[in-house]
This record gives C-alpha cells, structure tokens and sequence, in this order.
DNA sequence: TTGTACGCGTTATCAA
DNA sequence: TTGATAACGCGTACAA
C-alpha cells in the first residue's frame, strides 16, 4: 500500500513576487527586513505570503550567503558516560539558551565511532554550521584536528594540550582540585589517596596535579588509581584497589561526584564510616553529591554557564570578531557537606 | 587585536575540473560514485582533488538535490527533565547508531522555549534535514502540529493521542504497568497505591491505566497521587501525601525508577522496611533501579532500541516506503529483584 | 565515456 | 524605492 504522497512543490519567492506583483528583489529586501521597502508593496508581500504559503528555503540562502545561522555542538563520549555525566547535559542546554537568544540553532553531532568522526568533519566542512563547540575533547581529538584545519570558527570547553592556541572556556581544574584537597586536609586527615580518572582528558589530569599539589611532599603515588571514565564504577573498583594497598587510608579525593559515589558504598560495606573513619571529597557538585549519605562536599562548576559562554564565543568568532584572550576561567565553589 | 583572518575561498568542483583536465560533469559522477568514469580520469581527479584540497559544499548539493541527509532528533524537555531522564539519552544514541549505519547525520534540536519552538519550526521547514524523530512529545505539541503539517517524515517515539496517524515506535505502557503491578499484588500486598506522573504524555497516562486494570475493583483513586515530571522529587512528595492519606499502605507502583528512588527514601525515614512493610516496583530500569537498597522491580524498556527502530522507521518514509503499520510496538521485559 | 547547459531558490549589485 | 540579472556550487538530462 505504497502511497508516497508526493510533496508539492513548494513555493519560491518567485511565487510570492508574481503573486505581488513586486520583483523577487523587493521580496528579499522585505523578508531580510532592509530598508527601502515601500509600505505598499510591504502589505502586498505579506498577503502573498499567507496566500500561496511560502516559507524560505534554507539550502539556497546558505549558499548566496554562505551562512547558515546554526553552530554545531560536538560530543565526543562513549555511550556510557554521556548518559551518566551531569555536566554534558547543563553545558547543551547553556549552549542553546544562548545560541536561540541570538537566533541561532543549535545543532547537537554525536560522535560515537570512527564512522562518526568522518562523516561530521565532512558536515562541518561542508557548510552547515558556521561554528562549533566541542564538549569533552581528548587530546589528540582527530575531530579537533579537523577543526583547525578547515578553519572552521570553534571554541573548546576544556583545554587540551594538543589545542593550546584554540578559544576555550573553562574551569580552572587544578586549582580547585587543591583547594578542595585542603579542605580535606584541614579535617586532620593523614593518609589521603585519590580516584582519579578520565587522565587522557585536561580535566582529569588537571585534577590529579591539583591533588598533588595539596600534597605536597605528604603526596605517595601508591595512593593513586586511575580509570578512563568518571564513572561510579570506577569508584567502586578504585576504593577496593585503595583499601588493599593502604588498610589505614582515612581521606579519599574522587574525581568526580559519581566516582566518590561508588566509592562510598565500598566503604561502607568494608564497615567503614564516612566522615569518622575516612573523609571523601567529590567534584562536579551534581545530584550525586546529594544523594550520598552523608552528602558530599565538592567543588562546584558552572556548567551551564560553561556552556552560555562557549556560545557567546563562538558567536563573536562567527562575527569575525577576535576574542581579546585566547581563553576564559569561569569560577568554581567549594561545597561543604557532611562527607568531609 | 582583531585579526579576523579571512577564509580562504574553498575549492569548487570547477577548480578540481581545471586541475584534473576534465569537465565539471565528469568530476560530480566520480564523487557521487557513478558509473561511466574512466580510470584514467578517475585517477587525476583523485590527484586533484588532493591538491586544492575540495570538499563538497552540501548547502548547493541540498539546493540541487532537495535533500540534505540529515534527520532531525526533537526533544521537547524541560530542563530538568531532560538531564535525569535515562531513556532519552539511550534514544539518542539509538538512533545516531542507526542513521550512522545509514550515513545520515543525526541532528539534536532542543526545545527549550517558546523561542525555540518556532525558531525550530522553520529550520525544519528550511530543508536541513529530510525527517524528524520526535521524542516525548506532548499532548497538542506544538512542533508536533508544525510538521504534519509541513509534511515532513517523522516518526514519533510513544504515540500521542493528538496525533494518532503519525507513524511511531512505543512500548505497550499499559501492558506492562498492568503486570508490574499484578506482580506487586501477587506477593499479597493488600492497601496498594500508585505514584503517577506525566499526565500530560501518553507514556503517563498509560500507565496510570494500566494500574487501574490490574487493581479492577480494588481500585482506590485515594490511593492515586501524580506529578508533572518523572523525577525523584515526584516520588518524595508522592510517597509523604500517600502516606498522609492511608498509613497503613502496603504497597506503591511508581511510575518510573526515579520516582521510586524517591518514595523509598520517604519509606525508609518513615521506618518502614522495604519489602518486608511495603512493596514497591517502578519502570524504567535505569541505573536508579539498581542503586536502591534493595535493588528495585521494574520494567525494562529497551529505550536504545526505540531509537533504533525510529531511525529505521524514517529511513523508510524518507525513501518514500510507506510503513504497512503505522506502529511498532516493542516488548519489555519485567524486572525482578528485592523491592516488592 | 565525456562535455554542455540548464535548474535549484536566494542574495547582492547595479542601473533605472 | 524598485527591477533585472549575475552569482552561489552542484546535479543531471542530453548531446556528442
């Protein structure tokens, strides 16, 4: 029962300038809001508008404008934790807060394989977006590479190494990182291991620095594991490495909320108690840090407002305007709870 | 310091056919992969094309051809919403899977405003993309009406009673609430109440029917509370009210896994053992299932699935197939564990 | 097997 | 203030 129902073709401005009886010329002008359009022929575009139900065709505007009003956001994780980090999420809904004030769209590319990877630096090359945002880049991305080599106008939330000269925004990973090791510090703690993760990326191997810088010369690399992901899991695996190798470990820095999630419940179930016998301190402050019990103290990033500045970048970029400094910190906020 | 350094004009098929010594024509079937191209020619395009460095620009290749191959994913959330829920992330990459296989580019429009909703209208109208996946739309949704009446294919996931014509892909919501819960009442629960939420969806609302079904004339609509959103916060305020109302309730189906999550903090805090003073089961099976103590009994969606098949669906309908059956239903699977 | 010429729907640049 | 017309870059019959 194949019934395709053929669209009808659509109406073109010709339509509408015919149905006006004014030139495709005045119907642009009109359309693009210019000037020099006289009253008259402004009321006949309109009612020829409704009449013959013309919209603009977008593929054609592109291409004599060479524009296309939409910025492409790129997510680069694999399935897993773009369903579980919080952060992903406030940063798309930042990004397109602010995109739409500006009336631009939002166009949100998933990389989930190499396929991926190759087919959206052919879309972004090919004139669909006039800019992107990259979420959760890798070092060494080959989507970033591609980026900069077409040239595309990008900005980076986070700041990998391997794109030093790219606009970025982002937190300042390290910093926060130690000063909410001291706090953990401050509560009298004298053996303090932490769960990093994610290494490869500049959040994850900031937050290790950060930690040993805390440290100082108290920091002993046998009280650190890593995993690849900000994951709950990693913080169940990581806390029972921990726990075999120091039986006495009484503070604990997880590299996330997730990550300190999981390991809290090792603990718990080792019959340890939090914040007695050990402290922990988590990052991110998502709804992680409120489910545990006690709830956790960590650091607090705008993530949201990652995303609404990345975007208000990327929209300058497009304008042909070049940001003063390459990049922007936004601020962070230790939160004391009661793991800690 | 604005430096806006100019993009250089890109290479046309024009530029690889002078490099290349053959004509424009020649050169668009090789890269479309057409027969009737010589090796000899074939060869030096190759050549060519390396050296200027060509990519296609799509927007004239959409403007030739009136397809973009691209698809759009709608998201109708409010914010919250759209971070803690589980399913749509796994729809998301559902459906990136399959249009991937397919080399469709997946494209994720939010909407998050009234703004949005018509500013995504016109994108959708403007031939960016040749179909629509729509998910969790609402009833009389908006953007649902703008594209049946655009025309545009699209496949909703769950199935609207606003627009019962559409093609979609769902699950049978009443179905499976009607056994979940018959498995809550086969464990002897007597006093047994519902936490509903959505309403305004059709997943909601068939639940809450399904619920009733199982229950028949033990049917207690004191016993029914509902909420706007399928979150934790629902079922903490759910589960207070329901236990205002009867004190010696023996037994919840909540309407999703967060909302039980919810309800059993509230139970746990009240005093009440959960299995052994109430039972509860939830739907979903998303991580909050399995991080409940005791682990939760729910139903299991296969949310990538419903991706999947949707990207399928609109494949279909993009290549003119209408769909023998204007649904898919997909089965779920029930859950046990320790909470009920 | 290859080249030519026209059409896709807009915008932009003139001259009127 | 308006209208004619040349781009924009590519696909595609049709002719060679």
């Amino acid at each position: 029962m194949a019934t395709p129902r053929a669209r009808p073709r659509r109406a073109t401005i010709f339509d509408v300038a015919a149905e006006a009886n004014v030139s495709r010329g005045t119907v642009s002008r009109m359309l693009n809001g210019e000037p020099y359009v006289s009253d008259s022929a402004r009321e006949a575009i309109e009612k020829a508008i409704a009449k013959v139900g013309y919209v603009r065709n977008m593929a054609a505007r592109n291409l004599a404008t060479q524009r296309s009003k939409a910025i492409a956001l790129i997510v680069h994780e694999p399935h897993s934790v773009f369903l579980e980090d919080p952060n992903i999420g406030a940063i798309l809904l930042g990004t397109n807060e602010r995109l739409s004030e500006a009336d631009y769209q939002l166009v949100c590319l998933i990389i989930g394989s190499d396929r991926d990877s190759t087919r959206i630096a052919e879309y972004l090359r090919g004139g669909f977006v006039d800019g992107a945002v990259i979420v959760s880049a890798r070092e060494h991305d080959p989507i970033a590479d591609a980026i900069t080599h077409i040239g595309l106008p990008a900005v980076f939330v986070g700041h990998p190494e391997s794109a030093p000269d790219m606009p970025y925004v982002g937190i300042d990973n390290r910093g926060a990182a130690r000063d909410i090791t001291r706090e953990l510090l401050a509560t009298g703690r004298k053996r303090v291991g932490m769960i990093a993760a994610a290494l490869d990326r500049d959040s994850g191997s900031e937050r290790l620095a950060g930690f040993r810088d805390a440290m100082g010369d108290d920091f002993d690399e046998r009280l650190v594991v890593d995993f690849p992901l900000y994951s709950r899991t990693s913080g169940v695996e990581g806390m029972k490495t921990l726990l075999e190798r120091a039986d006495d470990i009484d503070g604990v820095f997880a590299a996330s909320d997730a990550v300190a999630a999981g390991a809290m419940d090792v603990l718990r179930e080792s019959g340890r108690s939090v914040p007695g016998d050990v402290g922990i301190v988590g990052f991110d402050d998502s709804d992680w840090a409120l489910r545990c019990q006690p709830q956790l103290s960590t650091v607090r990033q705008p993530a949201d407002l990652l995303g609404r500045e990345a975007a208000s970048m990327v929209l300058e970029l497009v304008n042909g305007v070049t940001p003063e400094t390459p990049g922007r910190i936004l601020p962070t906020e230790i939160k004391l709870r009661g793991s800690a």
